[in-house]
RNA sequence: GGAGGGGUCGCUUAGUGGCCUAGAGCGGUGGUCUUGAAAACCACUGUGGCAGCAAUGUCACCGUGAGUUCGAAUCUCACCCCCUCCGCCA
């Protein structure tokens, strides 16, 4: 969410976003609406005032009149308020000026670490591999869980929960702290974290107002709702590991087979809180690339790193890096990460501030990046490290982790 | 799930319809005094909206939301959270 006084003294920048993103937000009607807004703030004090001295001295027939009057006006600043604040809560966040305008085909890979696999004979994709090696069963998953569902067995549990661990123990190593967050949520957290009001279908609903999140990033966020630092308790650094579930209602038909695009999977994610000052953000937001390309590095795993476009990016960021790993079966790079500037957008929302050093309140900045995610990361590592006989090796910064350095065919 | 008790300014708490513009103590900040410190004393000490260049004014906020009333921290209803006991349970 953006400051209403920031809107109104930069119209043309937010506007330009909402263009460039292709939203859909009436801001002529968010600022008419604030207008509105302002005059009955205006008139409904004024008769509060009125009203608190009749109370004073008990002059009950003049607050009688007050009264009249003052019902219909706060039901209809009511009203003028909630219209405002669903407006607000659709407006997206400014762009940074780096960020391509325009579709998909704006996007802009900025570096390219490692070449596309080379197989000297014919490759598999991880369906096959997984078959055949025993451990992914995705029609039995499809019986048990439905569309998209499967199991993961044998060896394919061991690497899922081994390249999890590695992630959360590298980042552990880095000082940032570990947390296994909630996944069922409060409405509140979805909407402070910017996943609301755009990500709704996408999100299971399981109570009046209970939410399973997609994401650890929403209950991290959500984690200093309403709460005030001290300037020198920034930045906040946490890495969690937690279910992710998605109904993926937005892509039917998209990937539909193997574990690229299913509906529940693990993340460990990254999350900043920092000082509201945007070169501190950028630089946070290069920790938080360095850090998923160490993993991917040590991982041996090639990939290219994307600068998304306006359209592509989601509402909340300001500026959004996806990184894509390269998939052997698919002949092609894969989105697994995504790394986010959020300024005080989701802030502002949870009404996470600090204490600056002149003595004012402010609100942080908020960054969040992918560090991995299991099963999709499983893709990559299977069929990019797959042998002529379909057995796979695990690299060696696994192994530790796993207890074995390859899969064999039973 | 059942039965009770409770949520007030950073902390402890007073407050059961108008004297609450929420009082007190603690803590914090500044000052007086002092060679310095402590003590004592004095002052200040929340967040947000709106108007204003500003000083300032005004409104809202006593867990949250609705309601009753001329007037609500106080009464009513719903919800959230915490504590105690009982039941169930990994």
């Amino acid at each position: 969410m953006l400051d209403i006084n920031f809107i109104r003294e930069n119209t043309d920048k937010v506007k330009k976003s909402i263009e460039a993103r292709k939203a859909d937000v009436d801001l002529n009607m968010l600022l008419k609406l604030d207008d509105e807004r302002r005059s009955l703030i205006s008139k409904v004090d004024e008769l509060r005032a009125k009203r608190n001295v009749a109370a004073k001295g008990k002059d009950i027939d003049t607050g009688k009149k007050v009264k009249e009057e003052l019902d219909g006006l706060e039901k209809e600043l009511k009203g003028v308020e909630d219209e405002w604040q669903k407006l607000m809560y659709q407006v997206p966040n400014i762009l940074m000026d780096e960020v391509p305008i325009g579709d998909a085909s704006k996007n802009k890979v900025i570096r390219k670490e490692g070449e596309p696999t080379k197989f000297n004979f014919q490759p598999k994709d991880h369906i096959e591999l997984g078959k055949k090696l025993d451990i992914i069963d995705f029609d039995r998953g499809v019986k048990v869980a439905g569309f998209r569902g499967y199991f993961l067995k044998n060896e394919g549990v061991k690497l899922h929960w081994a390249v999890l661990n590695f992630a959360l123990g590298n980042l552990a190593q880095k000082g940032y702290q570990v947390v296994v967050p909630p996944v069922i949520n409060k409405g509140f957290a979805l909407l402070g974290g910017g996943q609301f009001p755009w990500g709704e279908e996408d999100t299971y609903k399981v109570g009046d107002d209970e939410y399973l999140v997609g994401t650890a990033e929403i209950p991290l966020m959500a984690l200093h709702a309403d709460e005030t630092f001290n300037i020198d308790e920034l930045p906040k650094k946490y890495v969690a590991l937690s279910p992710c579930f998605r109904t993926e209602i937005g892509s039917y038909g998209k990937d539909t087979k193997g574990l690229y695009r299913v509906h529940e999977f693990y993340k460990v994610e990254q999350v900043v809180l920092c000082e509201a000052d945007e070169q501190e953000s950028i630089g946070f937001f290069e920790e938080l690339q360095e850090n998923s390309e160490e993993i991917l590095d040590m991982l041996g795993l090639p990939y290219q790193v994307v600068l998304m476009s306006s359209q592509e990016m989601g509402k909340k960021q300001a500026l959004q890096y996806d990184i894509e790993t390269w998939m052997a079966g698919r002949e092609s790079y894969g989105e697994t990460h995504s790394n986010s500037i959020c300024l005080d957008f989701q802030t502002r929302r949870l009404k996470i501030k600090y204490r600056d050093k002149d003595g004012t309140v402010k609100f942080c900045h908020a960054l969040n990046n992918t560090a991995i995610a299991s099963p999709r990361i499983l893709i990559a590592l299977l069929e990019n490290f797959q042998q002529e006989d379909g057995s796979v090796k695990i690299p060696e910064v696994l192994h530790k982790y796993t207890g074995f350095s390859e899969i064999r065919l039973k």
